[in-house]
DNA sequence: GATGAATGAGCCTTCATTCAT
DNA sequence: GATGAATGAAGGCTCATTCAT
């Protein structure tokens, strides 16, 4: 019986360190939401999550830490969006397409998972731990996965004839990336063109890449 | 003999004035290479440039300033870059491989650069001025003409069939963007795949989409 | 005893943060009163304190909050001057004659008290906030309620007759204020009289209008 | 004709040192106007008056004379705005009911007039140097001279019975000023009563007090 | 007379992190 | 496990004044 005890201390130490996680990263959410990423503060987590400093760091171990775990909250909500989009009734061209736009989307609509994701791929100082580096690695992984699905099943469909369908999706993931950090530039370089179309037309172009390739 | 004096004066101070702006760019990317975007701060370069906070704010009105003329310097060594390519008497396709390599390797071997260019376009918080918005439009729009031009080259050589190659410009160099932002994905999502084959295979797919748009 | 040790500590805590409070306060009024109101900064605060800065931002959430409480101390203070006379065994035109010397002799005796009073009521950028706002509400409106009570006393004992308690306290404070203020001009408008003497002619031409009011 | 030469050069020059006065003043002035007395820095003065910073030191020798100058403006204007009233035709309780309203009207309308006026009366560290003490007196004596005449008027009128009006003057304008001051306490120690009607009731006790003394 | 570059102490405030309890 | 007080360096920026030319 002192056993059984024991043992039930335990899973409700871990289901109550689950919970104080859960109620930190809820705090840190809301907040990034609401006053983005460099107004975010420990202290202020701390204080939204009803806890004290101290606390935070004795379930994170830094503030990078936090904001990593938001990271993964982003990604798979974002996989999550692709995968919809990977399972519809669509020729592969079209899934493709549409896995453009959605990125877009994402990128406009959760502006601050997409900025806190941006933070980790765009800081020159943020090194990724390697328990980060998991994380990200399945996550990301993940997405380029379906991409490469949708590739491949355009290959069997004979749609498009792709020898390396990982660097292809490699390469349109890094299309619509590359255009999204654009967006800034959208009255000066881009000329005034509208964002969409610019995109629109790089996914033509990559998908047209992708048939044919011996004329 | 009074006025040529005069004038003398006038145009030393303006002679060292300029050469005061440059004394402060010149310590702000010193530290800006030596320690990185976040660990340069005004306090800092007026200690390097040996002169007093005050005096860096009498040359330049912000912080910001003094990034977008690093900022620009990194555009101006990029477009100057480009441009050595552009010159080169390569076939349109193989200039665009050249042109993709060529960004590669400036956002490794002036990772500063890079990264400052990149500190205006991947933070939340920062907006363009207006001030700036000119020069990166400058700067940034005649990257993409240079690109345009070679399109139009391989056009006018049948090796191309571009109807807008402004948005393929466009698309080219987010395609570029986007995967030098996933250098540090290179172990983990990118799967061990060089970062430089990726690229290329970018490089391969864009210009294949250019060829023979109807087959 | 467990319990009895927790509730220890928490009211251990309370005293210590009343203690810490009071000991910034200490420091700042000490600077206030040895300085000056410009002289007076946060991080002379803190050294004088013994504290770090971040330590002041702990307690108090601004600069203004701090000098605000300081404010308070002196309208207390003021008030429990002016209360003193209120129950003491006088006229009421006599005891307004008292409240107005008072209220000079605090403005000269307690200068830095008067000043920081002053510094929220004549600073043209300086905005009330709510809270301020309510605390400053309190401490005036009893400050003036005695005055009212006085003017009420008088009218009850056929000395006075008036209609609006309220508005003749007003205008009392509102003349011995203004007075006050003109202290810097004694040598040149005031023409040398004495400042004491203006005032006392001011409590009696007040006084006065307080009478009959229909002759 | 040197010595008529010099003549001319010297009214030449005492001509142009007023103008650049004039020049630095109006600069001084539109700053004021638009940002208020904390945000007016000499640089900027320098800068609107088209001048160098060293050359607004060779005519003012700190800030505070240039203040002191503006402080001038606006005695001399409130004096005229008082000026006009005093050669109305009206009674003489009138008269001190417009003079009243019309300082009230001038805080409020020339709000930056009446706050660096504010700012040698109200601020605890500035002390009038002898040289503008003189300018205040001669303004603001006459300021006060106007209410004594006014006063005296209504004294042979058979209005009032003034002993002593210069006094009297002095009292009046004390509570005017002291009134004004308490401004920002509008929603919170005045109750919500209106700052007008507080000051007409103050001014009406005034007269009041001014009609026979002995009843 | 006129200039304007140079100063540098000083301003208020933030924040990730530590540690004694 | 939990707390929250304490830190203090660092941040960007302002400004009246001086002085060599």
């Amino acid at each position: 019986m002192s056993a059984s005890t024991v043992m039930g201390l335990k899973e409700r130490r871990q289901r109550e360190r689950k919970q104080r996680r859960d109620q930190i990263i809820d705090a840190a959410r809301s907040l990034l939401f609401e006053k983005g990423l460099h107004a975010t503060s420990i202290n202020q987590i701390a204080k939204r999550a009803e806890l004290g400093v101290g606390t935070i760091y004795f379930y994170y171990k830094s503030k990078e830490e936090i904001f990593s775990a938001l990271q993964e909250e982003g990604l798979e909500l974002l996989f999550s969006r692709i995968f919809k989009i990977s399972n519809m009734n669509l020729a592969a061209d079209e899934k493709l397409r549409e896995i453009g736009l959605e990125y877009m989307r994402f990128s406009k609509e959760n502006r601050d998972y997409y900025d806190i994701i941006n933070y980790f791929l765009a800081s020159p100082g943020i090194i990724f731990v390697p328990n980060l580096k998991r994380k990200v690695d399945r996550h990301g992984s993940r997405i380029i996965g379906l991409i490469v699905e949708t590739i491949n099943a355009g290959t069997r469909a004979g749609l498009f004839q792709s020898i390396n369908p990982r660097r292809d999706a490699i390469t349109f993931w890094g299309t619509l990336h590359g255009l999204i950090q654009f967006r800034k530039l959208k009255d000066t370089v881009l000329a005034g063109d509208s964002h969409k179309n610019i995109l629109n037309h790089a996914v033509d172009h990559f998908i047209n890449g992708l048939r044919n390739r011996i004329s």
